[in-house]
DNA sequence: GTGGTCTAGACCACA
DNA sequence: GTGGTCTAGACCACA
């Protein structure tokens, strides 16, 4: 599911983290859903077992994943997607409406962050 | 208003017509407005006049802008920001609970780029 | 109620003696209270009688336990616990504040022994 | 001043952790205070760098380091000390309590192990 | 089998 | 100079 870019500026542990994120908020990925085992990940993103555990290791520190020694990472109960369920509702809604009047992905990103940058400044 | 990232691999032209849509959409600027004359917009950005013409015919031929010979760009009266009006405050909504949710700014992009996705596989 | 540690660096017969000390000082063994007999004891935590018994006289010796021939040992009528007891609820007190402050069991030991230390310098 | 056991089977990271807190705790190192170079605290540690950077990243995290790009650690404003330099009084008086009472090192850790327990079952 | 810690060493980014 | 990320690989602990 993980798609990595070993040239952007994003440190790859992050990148890592950013999309487990992704899929628990968008509820791929459910409460009690076991993890990859660290060395299967870091095989198939061709990165080292390190750089997979310490992502994994953020996440647990976020109480996004749980440990388990000797058995493996799993999502953890706490339900970050619950919360955001409606939210990303509004999101897809978001996307449909930009679609139809032709913004394409880079203008709806130029628009999120313009968005985001504002926000901040109240 | 305009800032250029001239290492992005998203061209120069392409950046300019993002920004100014981007100002239009948020209603920054407005039906009937004059953009600045391109020399003094190249000037400024320090790119070709050619870039900054380019980017000002593209959005001509969106009918986003309209073009007076001998006077200038002016924003056109077709109004692109009031469709979008209720979709921004929409967006805005997104981006506060994703805020409220220590979701940070490139989490939320990688939303905004996963719903764009699954909404073209329907 | 003891739990010896067999791989400690700390010897058996001085993990028994911490270990009824701190009852006695807890105020969970009283004045007058009977010990088990030594050889249940020694059963019991799966050492020699004589491991037990050299606790248990050296408890005699510092006038914590009495020991009544052909009866057992006894927690002697001194009380240890008595003027100690103020001091315990200022360890409380500081074991609170601790936790409130999310300082764990780990950290508290370590500021414990540096404070110990610090005071046998003046 | 930090002294490290390599055969505790608390991990270097953690060690290193728990002394620079004690540290600022006690009032002995203050918001602002550099810390030494990682790469430097490293050789005097006789351990790898990655191992003090863990460490120094993990207190950064909990708000106590504070990282400047290029320039090092310090120690952040937030002040722990303030909070608890009461507390630390405390835990002198009741050191000095049991060290009149001819109570050791050892058997003190015990009693705050075994307070710590009794309070976080209530 | 699976996570956790550590080392040695490379290379990059900010100052 | 000083922090930040990553790799390759060793060794240990829990299951």
């Amino acid at each position: 599911m993980i798609v990595l870019d070993k040239k952007s500026p994003i440190p790859i542990h992050k990148q890592i983290i950013l999309q487990i994120k992704k899929e628990v908020i968008l509820g791929r990925l459910k409460p009690g859903d076991k993890l990859p085992p660290v060395r299967e990940m870091a095989a198939r993103l061709k990165v080292n077992v390190n750089t997979v555990l310490r992502a994994f290791e953020d996440l647990t520190r976020e109480g996004i994943l749980e440990s388990q020694h000797g058995k493996g990472f799993f999502v953890s109960a706490q339900n970050m997607q619950q919360e955001l369920s409606e939210v990303i509702e509004y999101l897809k809604r978001v996307v449909k409406e930009f679609k139809e009047h032709g913004i394409d992905k880079y203008l709806g990103m130029t628009l999120l962050l313009e968005v985001w940058k504002d926000e901040s400044d109240q």
